[in-house]
DNA sequence: GTCTCTGCAAAGTTTTTGCATGCAA
DNA sequence: TTGCATGCAAAAACTTTGCAGAGAC
């Protein structure tokens, strides 16, 4: 897939994506920044940015910002879904539920040419469950 | 479900459910703002934004920004999916796939207790489709 | 040497918030 | 009257961008 662009392999791109690679939830922006941060301090949030946003062009990672404020991504290796949890909004790769194959099947709906789709579950972490056992009111952290 | 606190019940969030109920697609704020001042000029964007943050926690509607800089927001009237455009960004309603039953039976996942899904489809709509035949390579508007 | 990428900082967008006043109950 | 909601404007949060210098090839 030609994005006619000539691309320079730097040292914060590869950092970047090794960081990315590390990981099993899926950081925003700020986050990654922060990890990355600690092997090259002096890089800075908009390079973060810019090489987030050009690999997600690439197609080698993916934007989710599948709810909230900020944008996570993720490393695009295959398909996959996504669990994503309502308290604490941390998003972690989902195991494929069977229905991928017939939800794989549509391709078009409502006069729409259907290249892809994304399945996210939405639920209480670990985590969360152990914190808080059981929290409803407003809490302000409503997500979703 | 208490939300612990007393609402009043203003013209300015009549007006923003009235609205919302009237589309079929899924607005953003500012563009439900814009709609919503041909009725009540004097409006602030901060308003639409607190009733927008205020009926999703009260579970009225809900708050999308499936992909995207901006959020979208959705009347929730019974939980549906979505197909989103890849080209213009649009959201509008899917018709229910087959596959609803089996994921909704999906309780447990990775440690997570699931409370909800969500499948979004994404392609290109009919009119972008119209538009522009085919079209590759980057437009500036990769949204996913 | 050429041309992309970076760091920095400024600017742009989207969303939230403080405060005095307005208005529903 | 009470106190939540509004309008306005300022601030915050997140993201993009311009530019001069650095670095990949």
């Amino acid at each position: 897939m030609p994005n006619g662009k000539f691309q320079r392999n730097t040292r914060q791109r590869r950092v970047i994506l090794e960081e990315l690679e590390k990981l099993t939830s899926h950081p925003t922006a700020a986050e990654l920044y922060e990890i990355v941060r600690k092997r090259l301090p002096k890089i800075s949030l908009g390079t973060v940015y810019r090489n987030l946003e050009r690999l997600s062009q690439q197609g080698r990672i993916r934007k989710l910002d599948s709810s909230g404020a900020e944008n996570r991504f993720d490393i695009d290796l295959c398909s996959h879904y996504h669990v994503k949890c309502a308290l604490c909004g941390k998003v972690e790769d989902a195991p494929d539920a069977p229905a991928k194959l017939e939800i794989g099947d549509i391709k078009h709906l409502s006069g729409y040419d259907i290249i892809d789709h994304r399945l996210e579950f939405i639920g209480i972490c670990p985590d969360c469950k152990r914190r808080e056992p059981d929290q409803e009111e407003d809490s302000g952290r409503v997500i979703w």
